[in-house]
DNA sequence: CGGTATCCTATAAGATACTG
DNA sequence: CAGTATCTTATAGGATACCG
């Protein structure tokens, strides 16, 4: 796959620098290792603050900062809950947003286990048990996983 | 979209710290600012340690360091060319392994472009001027955009 | 249980200068 | 052009203790 940029490879190469884009600022947001892991553990089901630090391995404070971050990204939202005599607490949960980077976690993953393999879970689909894989398509549903693809301003 | 493991949420939640996983290992090696920027222009076909420079604006020992890690890695490999009249040097080139990075980018920033809009380009399809999306399938090809994953090991 | 507060270390990355 | 060398700053994250 190579990705064409103004329709010549030459403009990539000699051009300026280029401004901050859609994966760079997506990048400012989860590209450190505790969003990654605690977007993960929140894809797998975890919702309480106590699972998130001892499932990821993370200190309570990188925890606690982090999703506090991520709730403030809108990618998680927090939700009252309560155990039966306990008191009310606050749960954290993907929002819609947040389901729509598991792709990348996804595609990031499936990389990883063909790629550095070894040690840990992969994710398979349920009903059949195939490996999950990620893919790229447009919106008008044309598949582009050949890399025919342009960045426009 | 909610990923199941081993059938019940209840054990998300309660079960004991996940161990090191592909996402975390492949996250390991890419999950740097600079990592991703220099994927991407390798991607956009910049292969020239300068043009590299330019173009991410990162500075030459951080370009320098990263793209040995990355040539290491195997997601880069060097490759001597020369321009006329001058002596030879090296490009730096996405070997197929870097290649299969690529859509853990294109995801990245086709969350980016619909979540923290505004600033950069965007990333569409060639033929049809759409934007690139990332979805989810199974090896089997059946989609599971709705969520139906196991992790197994 | 669900955090906060401090302190500390490691790493990423910027700035600047220099080299073959 | 393609780096290396040095220094500095910013941030991530670990360790430990404490709190309602």
């Amino acid at each position: 796959m190579e990705i064409h940029v103004a329709g010549r490879i030459a403009d990539a190469d000699r051009g300026p620098a280029r401004e901050a884009c859609s994966i760079e600022r997506a990048f400012s947001l989860v590209g450190t290792r505790s969003a990654v892991l605690l977007l993960r553990e929140a894809a797998y089901g975890t919702r309480r603050f106590d699972d998130f630090v001892r499932r990821t391995g993370l200190t309570e404070a990188v925890v606690a900062g982090r999703l506090r971050e991520l709730v403030s990204a809108g990618v998680l939202a927090t939700e009252p809950y309560q155990d039966e005599g306990k008191r009310t607490r606050q749960a954290y949960v993907l929002t819609d947003s947040g389901r729509e980077l598991l792709p990348v976690l996804v595609a990031l993953g499936a990389w990883g286990q063909v790629h550095l393999p070894r040690r840990g879970a992969s994710l398979t689909h349920q009903g059949c048990g195939a490996l999950v894989l990620s893919d790229l398509t447009c919106e008008k549903g044309h598949d582009v996983s050949d890399g025919d693809i342009v960045a426009s301003a």
